[in-house]
DNA sequence: CTCAGAATCATCCGAAAGAGTGACGACTCG
DNA sequence: CGAGTCGTCACTCTTTCGGATGATTCTGAG
């Protein structure tokens, strides 16, 4: 609505310009091409002035700030644990990784060589079909093996 | 000294269609006020489309605060990607890591080469401030960088 | 125009991860 | 007892990561 009046009064000041430098070009003090001349470059000006008064309210709108109010304690699918067959030591293993341990931090933790986390952590990537860390954990969140 | 050369060429088809617009004035086929009427309106839709295209690329960004249930959707928190400095395209790569991309598959996604990926996830690295990319998912977790 | 930030790509090098195998002791179950 | 499962460890090889730099290009801002 506030928009529709603005456009009208622009509008408005517009036909005003183009009289006022019309009357110039009535007193004859200034050639036809001069005329043409300027109301051109007064004109863009004028567009160019209502184009950005009009693009500048486009903005991109991001949201902000939603600490997700904690969507229930974590509870073990003990479903998926079973259909997989994934023993408890790897699963104690998938939690680390999903901690974000290396192999070598996890064998410290754990008090056993870092050869064994490898080894366990392969058979768990193929329970769990993947071949990556970070695709494990994405699917052990998605199966609710992790928090 | 692009943008310079191409205003020049603006300028050169500016004058031109002035030149046409003046040249049916001397037909006299319209009287002056048509003539300038035209000219006003034409040079108006120039002037706009000049503004438009030269301010389009730049867009406001606005934060909004809003509540969101448990469970909702994924909300990005820009708050936090503005204190970390992260960029776009670093947000990018970050999703796409915690996706369980590889660099390599990041890189072939978004072509660009391995070695583009590799350096934004070390620069990411350095703002989350951790070591490892599977740290880096869990803090871009708890941060609300990624769902 | 100059400056800063962003994005791009590259190279070198060491560390970490993953694949593939083999093996051994402990425990359980039939 | 024998079979099966689990947890443990080792060794080799290839791939992937990550750190540290340097350079180039483009764009927006002052």
């Amino acid at each position: 609505m506030k928009r529709i009046l603005l456009a009208a009064a622009a509008g408005g000041v517009l036909i005003a310009a183009l009289k006022l430098i019309e009357y110039q070009h009535f007193v004859r003090a200034y050639p036809g091409e001069v005329y043409g001349g300027l109301v051109a470059v007064i004109f863009t000006a004028v567009g160019a002035a209502i184009a950005i008064a009009w693009v500048r309210r486009r903005e991109t709108v991001v949201v902000r700030e939603v600490r997700v109010p904690a969507g229930g304690p974590f509870v073990l699918n003990a479903g998926n644990l079973r259909e997989l067959g994934i023993t408890p030591r790897e699963l104690e293993i998938l939690g680390l990784i999903a901690d974000g341990l290396s192999n070598r931090e996890i064998g410290e933790r754990l008090f056993v060589s870092e050869n064994t986390v490898k080894t366990h952590s392969a058979r768990l990537f193929g329970k769990l079909s993947v071949g990556r860390r970070t695709q494990a954990v994405q699917a052990a969140r998605r199966l609710g093996l992790v928090p």
